[in-house]
Order: structure tokens, then C-alpha cells, then sequence
DNA sequence: TCTGGGGTCCTGATGCTT
DNA sequence: TCTGAAGCATCAGGACCC
């Protein structure tokens, strides 16, 4: 490896995922400009294939406005599972370049491949290799690779020639080539931070560069340090390969804005339901509920509390979101509903420690795994609280989930 | 034109503890 | 016992990303 890398960083990012799946599984649509997206007007599109967007269409772009760029275009609702099905395939792909892969989201991740030059050839053969690897994989798929020495310029350097591309940034190179580009670019940057960067008259990553970093922090906050770092393209921050989640939520806009008591804890059920499910299959528990609501002006509500003993019920969590509304002072209607829980931690299953499931009603077998932990782990080392057994040395919690015949 | 759903992180206000 | 400062946790809101 040339002693100018110090690290060799890959970004790949999937062309029009969504849109490109659809494409290859039906030949009609093939060609055409395609949205995927909700088939209402309230909603956003997802993903637009290259067909659609010389119309100037995009995604998040409101389906009504783009459907009056682009009357022609067929829009076809998204069906995450088979996304999901082909990205785990990409991934797998990944994973053959690189034991280090961070997934930032079904269709995109940072590889690690520093060292791997002597497997693969310099960074334009690994760039070339794996887009023909996730072409093969797929049936077809293009990705957009970038290659540098830091993810920040990675991840710019794969936006760089979108459909099909390829860049190498050398990072002797990187922070000319960052120079000219608008600071949009800059990543965590949005409208907003544009709008500031433009009033404070920076309009190029050089600009950010050249600007003293103790001025732009006391103007930007911590993100202007960090802007300031990544315009000189010092992004120290490694490929992280698995990160725990921080919120598991779920919340939906309605067709109609619902101010009525009924159909407001209907909805909050709704989302108790998904969000508990997915934190019993993850295995986590929940510290804290957040209940958020969206006004029919837009205005996002949110009001949030502490749970007394860590859940992962459906039923707590909905008692707790309908305990929390009184304090919104807000009667409605609003347009968006949903739940989070936060403050997650992991927890153990008694499955997974082989403990005995035991035989007959539910606290003899609760009795019979509480003895069998006394055993491992001494008496007193694990006391019973709810539905979990808590302080356990092996682990945060164990769950006794299996324990409960009445669950779903 | 009219604004999704899944998240993460940051900031400022507030309240509790020492 | 009162008071204030410092440090910390929590909460609500906002910006951002894909």
C-alpha cells in the first residue's frame, strides 16, 4: 500500500434502489420513469428511477408535485421485504471484501479495506471488482462506489458520478478536490445550515476550510468544528461494524387528521404493538416512552416518560403513551401518531442461558427456572421483577417471556 | 408543492443533588 | 438551616440522514 493510505475506505452506494429492484423484476417497467411511493398524495416519493428525474423529480419530494412533473411516470408501492431480501444479498457481497462493514442503510455502507491491496490490487481494481460483484449477485444492480482514506470523503467521492460510478480521491488529493464543491456536500449540512453557511459567506467547502474554526464554532455550535475538520478532509472516525440501537419506533401519517379519543388510542395501540414486537425480537428492553404527535399545522408535539421497570410489553408501553397524553394540553386533530422507546438495553433470554422451560402452570415453571439460577449463580444473586429476572451476573436481564402462554 | 418513516445527534431549558 | 454554584440527568424541540 502507498504510504499515503493511510487507511483505504470504500462507500457504496446502490443506484435508485428501490426503483431498480422494480425494474429488474418486471421487464415492462424497464426504461420508463418510475416513483415508488405511496399511491395517496399524502406522502413522499421514496425513490425515483433515472427515468423520472430529468423531469426534476427526486425522492422526498411530495407525490402530488411529482406527479405533476411527471404525469407519465407508473408509481408502484414499496415492497420492503424483497428490498430487504436483495440487500441482504449486497451485504453478503460486502462481506466478502471486508470482515469491516458498517451498513448505513439497506442500500449503502462503508467497507474498511486497508490492507486488502494485496488481495484485490489498488483502490480503482477493489472499486471495480466490487461493483461487478454486486452486479452478479443481483441480477443486474448498478452501486456508485467511492474510495479515499476517510468516510467523509468516500461518501462524497461515491455521489460524485451517480448511475455506475467510480472515484478515487488519493488523500494527498482530497482536500482540493473537496474545494470547489458547494457546501452541500458537506455531510450534516442541511437546508438550514446551508442557509447559515450562505449568510456567513460560504458558499464552497474551501471556504469552510479557510475559515478560522474557533469563529465558525461560535456561530455553528460543535457541528461547526466538525464542518471545519471535514472540509480538510480529517474524518478520523473508523467503519464501525455493529452499533446498538438507541429508539425503536414506529408512527404513522393518516389519511385523515383524527381528533377523536377513540381513534387516537387506536393508533397509539397500533404502534405499541409494532414497536413492542420489535424490541421482544431484538431482545431489548425499554427504559423510556415517547409519544409523538403531529398537528394538522405541522407542529411536532412530543412528551416522553420514564418507565418505573424496564419493558418490552405491548401493554405497558400503551398504557404508559396513553398516560402521557393529558400532558400534550392539545386536543387535536393531528395528522401523524406514533410511539418510541427509548433508553434500550439488551437483555438475556432464558432461552438462550438453556435454562429449564420446566412443565405445568406458569409459576411452577417460574419456580423451577428461579431455582435452577439460585443454583448458578448462588441464592439471592437474581431476584424476580414482572415479567423479568433482574441483576443477573451474566447478563442486564433475563427474560421470561417464554413463560407467558398468553403472549403473542 | 406541501411536506414519510425509520432513525441519530445536538441544544437549551429545567430540575435535582451535592 | 439557608444559599448558591456546579454537575448531572431529563425533557422537548429541531436539524439532519437515507
Amino acid at each position: 500500500m502507498p504510504e499515503s493510505w493511510p487507511r483505504v475506505i470504500a462507500h457504496a452506494d446502490m443506484d435508485a434502489f428501490y426503483a431498480s429492484i422494480e425494474q429488474l423484476d418486471d421487464p415492462e417497467l424497464r426504461g420508463k420513469p418510475l416513483l415508488v411511493g405511496p399511491r395517496s398524495d399524502r406522502g413522499v416519493v421514496l425513490t425515483a428511477s433515472y427515468e423520472a428525474r430529468p423531469f426534476g423529480v427526486g425522492s422526498a419530494m411530495p407525490m402530488a408535485r411529482a406527479r405533476k412533473l411527471c404525469p407519465q411516470a407508473v408509481v408502484v408501492a414499496p415492497r420492503f421485504e424483497r428490498y430487504k431480501a436483495i440487500s441482504k444479498r449486497v451485504m453478503r457481497v460486502f462481506g466478502d471484501f471486508s470482515p469491516a462493514v458498517e451498513a448505513l442503510s439497506l442500500d449503502e455502507a462503508f467497507l474498511d479495506m486497508t490492507g486488502a491491496e494485496h488481495i484485490f490490487g489498488d483502490p480503482e481494481a477493489i472499486g471495480s471488482r466490487l461493483k461487478d460483484a454486486i452486479r452478479e449477485a443481483t441480477g443486474g444492480l448498478t452501486a456508485s462506489v467511492g474510495i479515499s482514506a476517510t468516510k467523509y470523503v468516500a461518501k462524497v467521492a461515491s455521489g460524485h458520478d451517480k448511475p455506475d460510478g467510480l472515484t478515487v480521491v488519493a488523500p494527498t488529493e482530497a482536500r482540493q478536490w473537496l474545494a470547489p464543491q458547494p457546501v452541500a456536500r458537506l455531510w450534516g449540512a442541511g437546508p438550514k445550515t446551508q442557509q447559515r453557511l450562505a449568510e456567513l459567506g460560504l458558499g464552497t467547502i474551501g471556504d469552510v476550510a479557510a475559515a478560522d474554526p474557533r469563529w465558525l464554532e461560535s456561530r455553528l455550535g460543535k457541528a461547526g468544528s466538525h464542518f471545519h475538520q471535514l472540509a480538510h478532509a480529517r474524518d478520523p472516525r473508523p467503519v464501525a461494524t455493529s452499533r446498538a440501537a438507541r429508539s425503536i419506533g414506529s408512527e404513522r401519517t393518516l389519511t385523515l387528521d383524527v381528533k377523536s379519543p377513540t381513534e387516537i388510542a387506536f393508533q397509539l395501540r397500533r404502534a405499541a404493538d409494532s414497536v413492542g414486537r420489535r424490541l421482544r425480537r431484538h431482545g431489548y428492553v425499554a427504559k423510556g416512552v415517547r409519544v409523538k404527535l403531529k398537528r394538522s399545522d405541522f407542529r411536532l408535539l412530543t412528551r416522553q416518560r420514564r418507565l418505573a421497570e424496564p419493558t418490552d410489553r405491548t401493554e405497558d408501553l400503551y398504557a404508559t403513551a396513553i398516560a402521557l397524553l393529558p400532558e400534550f394540553g392539545d386536543p387535536g386533530p393531528f395528522r401523524l401518531i406514533g410511539i418510541a422507546a427509548y433508553d434500550l438495553e439488551r437483555q438475556v433470554f432464558a432461552r438462550q442461558l438453556d435454562l429449564p422451560m420446566g412443565e405445568g402452570s406458569r409459576s411452577r415453571r417460574l419456580d423451577a427456572v428461579l431455582d435452577e439460577l439460585d443454583k448458578r449463580f448462588g441464592p439471592g444473586a437474581v431476584h424476580r421483577a414482572g415479567d423479568l429476572i433482574r441483576q443477573s451476573p451474566i447478563g442486564p436481564e433475563v427474560n421470561l417471556d417464554f413463560l407467558l402462554d398468553d403472549e403473542d
